[in-house]
DNA sequence: GTCTATACAGTGATAGAC
DNA sequence: GTCTATCACTGTATAGAC
């Protein structure tokens, strides 16, 4: 029923929410089909590879706005550490809708879709634990304590989003996120 | 074909390993027939209400172990505070097999399965946030500390599952939970 | 209780008209 | 490009024999 959206950048962005919303597997062809309001014929011909080559392409989207917007700035070696990582939470608080949202990255890992796409799933998180810890090796830490502190930090990102859905609590998320805002400050 | 299970207990453990590594919709009556050993009508006689009493009985179990083993001795007032947390702790790590294993809970709550089981999702972590919570008011620790300590906690464990599965990397949650302890020990 | 056979809706995917 | 019709298949669930 949404108005349907001609340009690729507009679909993904209406698949993506369908998988968020559904899952991979619960993302069936009929509610493709209803939510971006393209017949599955016109589908199958955008995405010759079907669902699978959906995912794909809306991982990559995903993958392609972090990598710009989240990785790339806290790589920059001119942006000083905090200001940096605060960034990336405001970033991430803004993404994931202040926890109205689920990481689809995150979703499919702690699915049987996880095989499907594992290297899309652990290089996503893979790159933006590298470019959080050389964010944090500015700040300056040793190389392993900014590993370790970087790993915090996505585990903290994480399991919010899934405290948040589990509680029906959005909040939680932002919580959360404020908390390890606090604890960058102590640094 | 695992040999099949008389006994009630031992059949949900089954159908509990065949939710946690398929999911909920991934997990259909031909898989839990095969896992089980059970044919398909064996399986509506046992659970009339189908697949949604399996999962509902599932969580139910896992709930009750999560109630005796870490929710009843964290808030057994006894018990001091760091070494109930740390027993909390120990039991995660045994119980999701040192990261190898995902939280069923968590992982119905990113996918579209909450809404269906909402109230025992959200009911599990409400029960193990507050018993946490009271755990560390007896450090002792002021009420709204212990109550955003516990929820950071839970984060960080969930977290660490979620990071453990997407980087196929189990030692991350066993990593996670040792910067738990680390920071346990600070307090 | 356990099985086999079956009903029937829904799945992903394809073909072909327009 | 978009649609409709249709494919073969799998999904859950039920019925009934043993």
């Amino acid at each position: 029923m949404p108005p349907r959206a001609h340009n690729p950048a507009a679909l993904l962005m209406q698949l993506a929410a369908v998988f968020r919303e559904h899952g991979f597997e619960g993302a069936s062809m009929a509610r493709i089909s209803a939510a971006t309001g393209l017949g599955k014929g016109s589908l199958y011909n955008a995405f010759p590879g079907g669902k699978d080559e959906m995912a794909v392409k809306v991982l990559a989207m995903i993958d392609d706005w972090f990598e710009t917007e989240v990785f790339a700035p806290l790589r920059t070696p001119e942006t000083p550490a905090v200001p940096a990582v605060r960034a990336m939470l405001d970033a991430c608080q803004g993404y994931f809708w202040s926890g109205g949202r689920v990481c689809l990255l995150g979703a499919f890992a702690l699915s049987d879709t996880r095989d499907r796409f594992a290297t899309a799933i652990s290089g996503y998180f893979r790159r933006w634990h590298d470019a959080l810890t050389a964010a944090l090796v500015r700040l300056p830490l040793p190389d392993d304590q900014a590993a370790a502190l970087s790993e915090e930090i996505l585990s903290r990102i994480q399991g919010g989003l899934v405290l948040a859905r589990s509680l029906n609590d959005p909040a939680c998320f932002v919580r959360e996120l404020d908390r390890i805002r606090a604890r960058l400050a102590r640094l």
